[in-house]
DNA sequence: TAGGCCATCTGGTCCT
DNA sequence: AGGACCAGATGGCCTA
């Protein structure tokens, strides 16, 4: 998950670094934080939320000394004292945020190349995966009731035209080509009324690759 | 080399 | 008072 952060500290201006405070009186609690991620309770079996915890120590120090400080080296000790803690718990925040992505990661589809989604990805595959599960049991309902031949989409049904799964998977599901203006921003999540609402140009090809989706393609592994 | 992504530090604000 | 949360700043890594 991590590359090598061989060498990253060396790199750094040490007279910058040195304005702030000198991190290495805090190595015992920075040990400590590795060890504690909480990612063992979100109960899903996930590499990737495991592997920060198994990271080389050494390493996981060297990335940690990454952030650049912004005090100006006059910090007193009760106040830099708190001031590492902060840290502390400000980085084990982070890491639970983290450990959750990669939870959330693992329950959604996985794509062909097994790219690892952008966090920002990961957030907007979710909000499809759920709309598009949300739709499946709704049509599926409407099916059942014997609405369906009114309530279908134009495209839903016209399977042999959709595109290939393969490569426009991610930019369908994670809306990650449409960064510009995407809304995410629904009043009410449970009814996303329109295509558009996720940044979805193309309403037909919306559904095409929806069906793909509701008939097993991107679930296959 | 520029841009995207990410980890970390930091100070401010709000809450308990 | 101390912790949680947040956003800005900074710098490293990676890729086109």
């Amino acid at each position: 998950m991590c590359s090598t952060m061989e060498g990253i500290y060396s790199d750094l201006d040490s007279s910058s670094y040195d304005q702030s405070f000198s991190i290495t009186d805090d190595e015992d609690s920075r040990c400590s934080m590795i060890t504690a991620s909480p990612s063992s309770s979100l109960g899903q079996p996930c590499s990737p939320a495991v592997s920060q915890e198994t990271a080389v120590p050494e390493q996981q120090e060297k990335k940690r000394r990454r952030g650049r400080g912004k005090g100006d080296g006059a910090l007193h000790t009760v106040k830099k004292n708190r001031r590492v803690k902060a840290n502390d718990r400000e980085r084990n925040r982070m890491h639970s945020l983290n450990d959750a992505l990669d939870s959330l990661r693992c329950v959604l589809p996985a794509f062909p190349d097994d790219t690892k989604l952008t966090k920002i990805e990961t957030l907007r595959f979710a909000h499809n995966y759920i709309w598009a599960l949300s739709e499946t049991i709704r049509i599926a309902d409407l099916e059942r009731t014997g609405e369906a031949s009114t309530m279908h989409p134009a495209g839903l049904n016209r399977v042999a035209d959709a595109p290939s799964p393969g490569s426009d998977a991610c930019s369908w599901m994670s809306s990650g080509s449409s960064s510009s203006s995407p809304s995410y921003g629904l009043s009410n999540p449970s009814s996303p009324a329109t295509s558009e609402d996720y940044g979805f140009v193309q309403a037909d090809s919306v559904y095409h690759n929806y069906h793909n989706f509701v008939t097993g393609i991107y679930c296959q592994n």
